[in-house]
DNA sequence: GCCGTTTTCGGCCCGACTGTTTTCAGTCG
């Protein structure tokens, strides 16, 4: 896969532009074309084969063309005439921190710096002092710098951030005149990877010097990074970066949203705020009136949320990844509806007969189109409460499309249905055959398509021939399209499209010749049409949490490579109050494991079956299972009638990881058709940070899994975490069951599980999608139905 | 470079801390 190298690639150019003074913005596209291409959950290579890469948010002409130019031949034209003019000594120089793009241009430039050997010796000589904007504390700063290079071995894993947070935090709590603090950052939103720790403190403003110097004192701070009133940074002996903000009780809630990110989440967020009138930052939300600013909010995060007409969102979810849209969808419900004379008097004020002519159809759009859409506002957030209005294109498209084509059609003859035609889709077709089969369908039966998204069709009008016909695709149903779903196919794909159940053709509507007649008449049977429709029920999301779990169903012993027996297992099961638990030691192939040869694991089973009876009388069900190695081929490494025998199995590839990928899709593809299967485990076999393991098709991976039947593993372990979150989203669309286990080898591997619910949750699931999130009962009468499938 | 209901130009989130800037740029969160 050349996700991550393109990534880089990207990242690079951004950080060479930006040194020879390229315009900022160029070089954000460029960054955030960077961060696409590095969380994205497919190939890029085969996403560039099967679609078009402009589709995909953020990737333009010029970048999809210079994408398809290094996929075909390994380089870029363009940047490696960009990488020429800059040689690779100088960017080195950018990995110092405080040492920023237009730092390095000067050092270079004017201080002849074209090294990091070269930095340090002119430092040394003095001859950099005098360059602009440089003085001895700067260079003394960056000599210091120096030892704390940037790398990719600056992040740590969450288990390893977690406790240090919630130490920390608790010695903030424990300080005088402190409200309270919160641990924020790409740790509570529960990323896998943590660059560093943020904490937010809320004090009276009075008393937040003498908290920062309580800060400063305390022992695991081993350097001041900054410290200011508000803010303090620090290293601690570990190398490990904290930032703490301090602010007043009343602005604790934007301070958190603000510090809990992510960066891009943040952004989105801000934006609607401004296109609202309204500006957010770390101290509140305010309302702007023209110079002067008027505070509406800012003791708690709902309040920042709410503000804007978003539902909040949980912290997992908060990467710009179609949350926004989601948090948008579902709205709060704050206005009361007046809807009917609203309504008529709107109306009412309409022409009779639509003149003819694009102007003057035109002029009356202009004119009438601010009304509709407070007048959607009013009339949605009364009888769809959940869902809201906000500003401009949005969550609404749908009600909005419908009236403004409902003008347009009449105003604008090109935009009517003679080119272009919805396509709604409903969510259980998708599901059954997935958003892209569905696609290509389309695309064989049209000339044109896409998914519903304003840009797009803009373009489409465009790009259809004369005399052809499109189709855009529109997700009906309440979650919008997902860039899974789409594998990137259109900009929708981060979640532009769908909100209620509106199924909206315009061919249905607009087709009669007679329309502008009595034009008033069918606006006000159409927008009656939708508004009075039975509101759908949407409650913001509730993500899986801890306590929803009741059961563990991947652990070790020491008749592998574990360090408990069965029964110290089972007690601890016990003892965190689960239902049921599988004890699930290696299989024959991992010798290194100790794994277990048939003989071995048929003891195994009655042993376990022997304390099962046991735990039966204290109400835990006791699951005899194996790790089974899938072998690189997809083969398990027990023969099926062994498999037969035991009540649970995980499958998982522990060797040959680094194979390709269409082999990896095979072989976890093969592995899921085993009948005896119940869940594959840490599917791609990856270590985090550093072993990416298998790279499969893994859409192909979950449509194997919902075909057969089985679940996938969360493996909880923060060295795994796998599947991975952006993996889990696409489980969850797929409604995939979903077990989060914990691989247990000790008693305190148990505590893991967290780190594996986190990562549910940035997958947007819900205790429905977790198969050990389900009652006793409801989870044998799935493992029936597996047991079943392998009888058959 | 990207994007779009102000649509092919013109805007792109907002603020703290630091240093050397006599009024704010650079870097970072
Ligand atoms: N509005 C806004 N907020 C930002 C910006 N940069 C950072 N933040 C906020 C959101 C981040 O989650 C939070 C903490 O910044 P960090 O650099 O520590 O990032 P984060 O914790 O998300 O990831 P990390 O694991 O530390 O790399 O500060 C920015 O440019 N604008
Ligand atoms: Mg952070
Ligand atoms: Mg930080
Ligand atoms: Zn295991």
């Amino acid at each position: 896969m050349k996700n991550a190298e393109l990534a880089k690639l990207f990242e690079h150019v951004a950080d060479v532009l930006a040194v020879l003074g390229e315009n900022v913005f160029r070089v954000n596209a460029y960054k955030k074309i960077a961060r696409t291409l590095d969380e994205m959950p497919g190939d890029i290579e085969a996403l560039a084969k099967t679609e078009s890469l402009e589709d995909v948010p953020g990737i333009g002409k010029a970048s999809a063309e210079k994408i398809g130019e290094y996929l075909r031949t390994g380089k870029v034209r363009e940047f490696e005439d960009i990488f020429g003019q800059v040689p690779a000594g100088v960017m080195e120089i950018m990995r110092i921190p405080t040492v920023g793009p237009k730092t390095v241009a000067i050092l270079w430039n004017e201080g002849g710096v074209n090294s990091l050997e070269k930095l340090k010796a002119k430092i040394e000589d003095g001859s950099l002092i005098g360059l602009p904007g440089i003085g001895a504390k700067k260079l003394e700063k960056i000599k210091e710098n120096m030892a704390f290079l940037a790398t990719s071995a600056g992040r740590i894993r969450i288990g390893e951030a977690l406790p240090i947070a919630v130490e920390l935090v608790e010695f903030l709590k424990s300080v005088k005149d402190v409200k309270n603090a919160q641990y924020c950052g790409s740790l509570r939103r529960g990323k896998e990877t943590i660059g560093d720790v943020d904490i937010a403190v809320a004090a009276e403003e009075t008393f937040a010097a003498a908290i920062n110097e309580a800060l400063r004192k305390h022992q695991v701070v081993a350097q001041i990074i900054q410290s200011g009133p508000s803010k303090t940074s620090f290293r601690t002996s570990a190398g490990l970066q904290v930032d703490v903000r301090i602010v007043p009780p009343e602005s604790f809630g934007a301070a958190v949203q603000y510090f809990t990110g992510s960066k891009e989440h943040n952004v989105r967020v801000r934006e609607i705020a401004v296109k609202k009138g309204l500006k957010i930052n770390e101290w509140g939300v305010f309302k702007v009136k023209g110079e002067k600013e008027e505070r509406i909010g800012g003791a708690t995060e709902e309040e920042i949320y709410d503000a804007i007409g978003l539902a909040t969102v949980p912290p997992e979810m908060r990467e710009d990844r179609g949350e926004v849209e989601w948090a948008i969808e579902q709205g709060t419900s704050t206005s009361g509806g007046r809807i009917e004379s609203e309504l008529e008097r709107f109306v009412s004020k309409l022409p009779q007969r639509i003149p003819s002519g694009n102007s003057a159809a035109d002029a009356i759009h202009r004119q009438y189109r601010p009304e509709i859409l407070r007048l959607l506002d009013i009339g949605y957030s009364k009888y769809l409460p959940k869902v809201r209005w906000v500003d401009m294109g949005n969550s609404n498209q749908e009600l909005v499309d419908a009236f403004e084509a409902a003008l347009v059609g009449i105003f604008d003859p090109p935009l009517n249905s003679q080119k272009l035609m919805r396509l709604s889709v409903a969510e259980d077709l998708i599901s059954r055959y997935g958003a892209q089969q569905l696609y290509k369908e389309a695309q064989n039966a049209t000339d044109w398509v896409s998914c519903d998204n304003a840009g797009a069709r803009a373009r489409a009008l465009k790009s259809i021939p004369k005399g052809k016909r499109g189709v855009y695709l529109f997700k009906a149903g309440s979650s919008g399209w997902t860039q899974q779903q789409l594998g990137y196919i259109g900009k929708a794909a981060v979640g532009k499209a769908g909100s209620s159940d509106i199924r909206y053709r315009i061919k249905d509507h607009f087709d009669d010749e007679s329309r502008a007649d009595n034009f008033p008449d069918k606006f006000l049977q159409l927008l009656r049409s939708f508004v009075m429709r039975e509101s759908p029920q949407c409650y913001a999301i509730e993500l899986v949490e801890l306590a929803d779990i009741r059961g563990d169903l991947h652990m070790h012993t020491v008749a592998s490579d574990g360090v408990c027996s069965i029964e110290e297992m089972v007690a601890e099961c016990k003892r965190r109050g689960y239902q049921y638990c599988a004890i699930t030691d290696h299989s024959k192939s991992q010798f290194q494991a100790n794994g277990l040869k048939v003989d071995r694991l048929m003891d195994h089973i009655k042993a376990i079956h022997a304390v099962a009876k046991e735990a039966e009388r204290s109400g835990i069900l006791v699951l005899a299972g194996s790790e089974v190695d899938i072998l690189a081929d997809g083969s398990l490494d027990y023969e099926d009638d062994v498999l037969a025998k035991l009540d649970w199995v995980v499958a998982s590839p522990h060797a040959a990881l680094t194979q390709e990928s269409d082999a990896a899709t095979q072989r976890l593809v093969r592995a899921a058709a085993n009948p005896h299967v119940c869940v594959i485990g840490h599917p791609t076999g990856r270590i985090v940070p550093s072993r990416r393991g298998l790279e499969p098709d893994m859409q192909k991976v979950i449509f194997a899994a919902a075909r057969n039947g089985i679940a996938l593993e969360i493996n909880a372990n923060c060295y795994r975490l796998d599947l991975r979150d952006t993996h889990v989203k696409m489980a969850v669309d797929a409604n995939v069951p979903i077990c989060i286990n914990t691989d247990a080898h000790g008693i305190p591997d148990f505590d893991q599980m967290i780190y594996g619910v986190l990562t549910a949750r940035r997958g947007w699931a819900t205790a429905a999608h977790i198969l050990n999130a389900r009652p006793l009962a409801e989870f044998k009468s799935w493992l029936k139905g597996r047991k079943e499938a392998a009888a058959w």
